[in-house]
DNA sequence: ATGTAC
C-alpha cells in the first residue's frame, strides 16, 4: 500500500480504482507495521456510495468484520450516501464511562481490598447471561431500550447530574424497538447490567499524571486521585442486532444498485427502508449499552460508599461504536452527513454547542481505556475537526487471543500483576492471560500519534489500582 | 466483541 506522507502522523492513499474519496490515515510508521491488511479495508470504505471527503483511520486502526477498527466514514444522507453494520461494529454503542471519586489512592489504600472484593461479588461479568437486572421482563426491555442511562436514572441507579455527562444525554433519539429482533431482545433479557469479556473491564484508577492542568480541572480531575473505569458494549443484544440487519442489507443491496469489495460492507441508503430499520435498532441497541454502563456505575458507587466512604461522579460517557446523522462542512458547504465511527471516538471541540455548559470552553473529554495493567488516557476535543472531530479509542491487538494465552498462563499473569500493585479480580484465568498487556499495541503511543495528528489533546493519564475483569 | 458456529 503506498502511503504519502502529507505531514507528520497524517499519510493519504491516493484514488485509484473504484475509489471515491482518498484515503487518510492518522499515525506513525511505527503503529503501521502489520497494518497491511486494514490499510486494504480502508481503501474498501473509501468506494461506498455518498462517502465525502476521506476514509479515514486513526492510530490504533487494526483488521475488523468489513470496515477497520479504527475507522471514520461519512457518507452525504442527500446524495444517496448509505449506512452500513459494518461501520459500526458488532458491539454496538461500546464505550467508556469515567467516574472521579472524592478521594486520593492514599486516602483509599486501607479500604482497597474490601472495595475489590466488594466489586468482585457484585459486577456480573463474562460469557452468557448475568446481569444487576437479572430478571426484567420485554416491557422493561423496550424501556431500557427507548431511555439507556435516562431510564435507570429515572428507575433510581443514578443522579439527574449523571445525564449532563452522558453523550446524547445518556439515550439515542429514535430508538426503534420494533427492529430489535425477538431473538435479540431474548439475548439481552439476562444481561441487562453486565461487564462482558475479553477487552472490556471496570477498573478502579489513579490519576498518575496531569498534562493539562485547566482541563483536568474542568473534568474534576486532579493527580493522585482515584477513579473508576468502565469499558463495555450492548452484549448479545448488540451483537444479535448487527447479525440480523447486516443479513438484511447483504440481500438487499442489490435492488439498489450497490456492489462493495468485500461483503462484510453490506448498506444500503440512510433513507432506504433498510438503512431507517437498521438506524433505529442500532439507537436501541446503544441504549442498552449507556444502561449498561449506569447500572455497573451505580454498582460501583454503592460499593465506594458502603465500603470507602467515597462518592464518585460522573466525568463522562462516551461510545466508541456508533453511526450518528451530524451536521459538517464539506468543501465548505454545511452536509447532513451519517458519520460512523467503530473503534474511534466523537471529540467536540471546545465551544461545541452540544457540549454541558460547564465542559464548553475546555472541549469534550475523551476517555480511552488501555490494555489491563498498563495506562488508560483522558483527552480532550480539539479546534480543527479533522474526521468530523473524531480521534483513537485504545489500543488494538496485535497477538491472537491463542497466542495471548499461549505466552503467559493466567496465575503467572495474575502474580504479575499483584507484584506491581494492582489488585485483580479475574472471572476467569484464562480469560486474563488472553487480555496480557504483550497482547496488544503501546496505548501511550496510539495517544501521541492522535495529539500529533492534531485529533485531541492529552489531558491526564490514569494508573490501574485494581482490575474486575471477565 | 459474541450463548468464541447455523
Amino acid at each position: 500500500m503506498e502511503l504519502v506522507e502529507e505531514r507528520p502522523h497524517r499519510f493519504r492513499i491516493d484514488r485509484r480504482g473504484r475509489m471515491r474519496v482518498p484515503g487518510v490515515v492518522f499515525a506513525s510508521r511505527a503503529l503501521l507495521r502489520d497494518a497491511e491488511k486494514s490499510l486494504e479495508q480502508v481503501v474498501h470504505v473509501a468506494t461506498l456510495p455518498g462517502i465525502v471527503a476521506a476514509s479515514y483511520a486513526m492510530p490504533d486502526i487494526h483488521w475488523g468484520y468489513g470496515f477497520p477498527i479504527g475507522g471514520v466514514a461519512a457518507t452525504d444522507v442527500d446524495d444517496g450516501g448509505v449506512v452500513s453494520p459494518g461501520g459500526v461494529g458488532f458491539d454496538i454503542s461500546c464505550g467508556v464511562r469515567l467516574l472521579a471519586a472524592d478521594v486520593d489512592r492514599q486516602a483509599l489504600e486501607p479500604a482497597l481490598p474490601a472495595v475489590m472484593d466488594a466489586l468482585d461479588r457484585a459486577i456480573p461479568r463474562g460469557a452468557g447471561p448475568g446481569g444487576v437486572w437479572r430478571s426484567i421482563g420485554p416491557r422493561q426491555l423496550e424501556r431500557i431500550l427507548r431511555g439507556g442511562s435516562q431510564y435507570a436514572v429515572a428507575e433510581g441507579y443514578g443522579e439527574e447530574r449523571d445525564l449532563g455527562r452522558c453523550e446524547d444525554g445518556g439515550a439515542v433519539a429514535d430508538a426503534d424497538v420494533g427492529q430489535v429482533s425477538e431473538r435479540a431482545r431474548e439475548r439481552g433479557l439476562g444481561q441487562v447490567g453486565s461487564l462482558g469479556s475479553g477487552n472490556h473491564f471496570l477498573e478502579v484508577q489513579q490519576v498518575d499524571e496531569v498534562y493539562d492542568e485547566t482541563a483536568a480541572a474542568a473534568f474534576g480531575l486532579a493527580a493522585g486521585q482515584v477513579c473508576v473505569m468502565i469499558h463495555c458494549g450492548s452484549r448479545g443484544l448488540g451483537h444479535q442486532t448487527c447479525t440480523d440487519h447486516v443479513r438484511v442489507m447483504d440481500r438487499a443491496m442489490s435492488r439498489y444498485g450497490i456492489t462493495v469489495p468485500d461483503r462484510q460492507l453490506a448498506c444500503t441508503p440512510v433513507e432506504s427502508p433498510e438503512g431507517q430499520a437498521y438506524l433505529g435498532a442500532m439507537a436501541a441497541a446503544a441504549n442498552y449499552g449507556r444502561a449498561n454502563r449506569q447500572l455497573l456505575s451505580d454498582a460501583a458507587r454503592r460499593i465506594f460508599r458502603r465500603t470507602a466512604g467515597a462518592r464518585l461522579s460522573l466525568v463522562y460517557d462516551v461510545s466508541h461504536n456508533l453511526a450518528k446523522i451530524e451536521t459538517h462542512p464539506v468543501a465548505g458547504v454545511p452536509r447532513l452527513l451519517c458519520v460512523h465511527r467503530k473503534g474511534a471516538t466523537r471529540a467536540f471541540p471546545p465551544g461545541h454547542p452540544d457540549l454541558p455548559e460547564d465542559l464548553r470552553e475546555v472541549g469534550q473529554p475523551v476517555l480511552i481505556p488501555g490494555t489491563m495493567g498498563t495506562a488508560s488516557y483522558v483527552l480532550a476535543g480539539v479546534p480543527g475537526g479533522d474526521a468530523f472531530f473524531s480521534t483513537c479509542h485504545g489500543a488494538g491487538r496485535v497477538m491472537s487471543r491463542h497466542q495471548a494465552a499461549r505466552a503467559i498462563g493466567g496465575k503467572e499473569l495474575r502474580t504479575r500483576l499483584e507484584a506491581q500493585g494492582i489488585a485483580v479480580r479475574p472471572r476467569s484465568l484464562r480469560g486474563l492471560s488472553e487480555e496480557t498487556p504483550e497482547a496488544y499495541k503501546d496505548v501511550g503511543a496510539v495517544v501521541a500519534a492522535s495529539e500529533g495528528a492534531g485529533l485531541c489533546r492529552t489531558v491526564a493519564r490514569l494508573v490501574p489500582l485494581g482490575v474486575v475483569k471477565g
